[in-house]
RNA sequence: CGCGGGGUGGAGCAGUCUGGUAGCUCGACAGGCUCAUAACCUGUAGGUCACGCGUUCAAAUCGCGUCCCCGCAA
């Protein structure tokens, strides 16, 4: 079976490698555009191109995957089947037409829920228990084709949008496999998704991660833990930006009276504990702008900060 | 050449504007106090101040160049 692939991201890569070492044949790899810019001038090349240059692959950046070139191109390699791992550029039907067979998408969520391109972070920020990744035979309609495979898979208490996404694109490379032999032994299955269920996940914005120490302790550790890598949870501390990474919720006794949420209610030899709106968080790793990230404990040694002064929105 | 912050003993920072014997907090090590301790007290070690060139009697500090780290923006 001659097989395209399409991915750009981390969560793609292990989906590449599973396949590969399946002896399936991959004729081309198609991922996003370099992009040209960064701080200075440096060009950043996705995770899933690099993967593929170390495997020597044929790889294909399409600036628009729809446009009537690359659709000649594709065409001209006689794919049976594309695979579509978080490529990052919705595929026009045109496209999707293009293999003899059809196209399928693993995507990092329990399709019907969490349609979009943030499955993973939006499923932590939100407390949830359980996620998993779907198989899906793709339509036009992002994310809403027939469900073809599922799996699921808990979250745990301190799991981290990396530590997850790393889990979950295993699974997915796992469930990968599955169903390519399914389809190449035409045993699959589609089931359509339950329209009634859908949720999104919209794209993380930088704004989303900015904490509001207002709400509960619990809410707060959720967002620190799915922003990690991405766009972070920050706040603000003397003018500058600083970002939480790690941190942990504390159970305390009621100090006896009502500490402003944000403020930071004790600090120590090596915690910065501050108030929230229902519950106390200790802070145990950040990062200030301009400055790489480090253990609280380092931070303190080298900053004069105390108990009573605060983290605030801008 | 997108904007900005930074590179100072093992860690985190001050000192740079207003050149002149390198400082703070933590850690390490040694000793002391203590029933005991991550607590407290005393002492010790550890730095060519990212690198190169220049200015100067004298450069962490001023000028020029290079390398590296990071925040923003994409």
């Amino acid at each position: 079976m001659n097989i395209i692939f399409f991915g750009s991201s981390q969560f793609a890569v292990p989906c590449l490698k599973v396949l590969l070492a399946a002896k399936h044949k991959i004729s081309c790899v198609v991922t996003q555009a370099d992009k040209e810019k960064g701080r200075g001038l440096s060009l950043g090349v996705t995770a899933v191109k690099a993967a593929a240059e170390l495997c020597n692959l044929r790889i294909y950046q399409p600036r628009q995957v729809n446009d009537g070139d690359t659709v000649s191109f594709l065409k001209g390699l006689n794919p049976d089947l594309f695979i579509v791992v978080s490529y990052g550029q919705i595929l026009s039907q045109r496209v999707l037409d293009i293999p003899g067979i059809f196209s399928i998408n693993a995507h990092a969520s329990l399709l019907p829920k969490y349609r979009g391109a943030a499955p993973i972070n939006r499923a932590i920020i939100n407390g949830d228990k359980i996620t998993g990744v779907t198989i899906i035979k793709m339509t036009e309609r992002m994310d809403a084709g027939a469900i073809m495979m599922q799996k699921t898979t808990k979250i745990k208490e301190n799991d981290t949008f990396i530590i997850l996404e790393e889990k979950l694109s295993k699974d997915a490379a796992a469930l990968l496999i599955e169903a390519v032999n399914s389809i190449e032994n035409n045993k699959y299955k589609l089931t359509p998704q339950d329209e009634s269920k859908v949720t999104l996940a919209p794209k993380l914005k930088k704004e989303d991660g900015l904490i509001d120490w207002n709400k509960p302790a619990g809410e707060i550790y959720n967002l620190i833990r799915g922003c990690v890598k991405w766009p972070g949870a920050f706040t603000y501390y003397k003018d500058k930006l600083l970002k939480v990474y790690k941190a942990r919720i504390l159970e305390m006794p009621d100090a006896g009276y009502r500490i402003p949420a944000g403020e930071l209610f004790r600090v120590d030899k090596d915690s910065i504990v501050v108030a929230t709106g229902n519950g106390n968080l200790a802070i145990e790793e950040l990062q200030v702008e301009g400055k790489r990230r480090m253990k609280v404990r380092d931070f303190i040694a080298g900053h004069k900060i105390c108990a009573g002064e605060k983290f605030y929105k801008k």
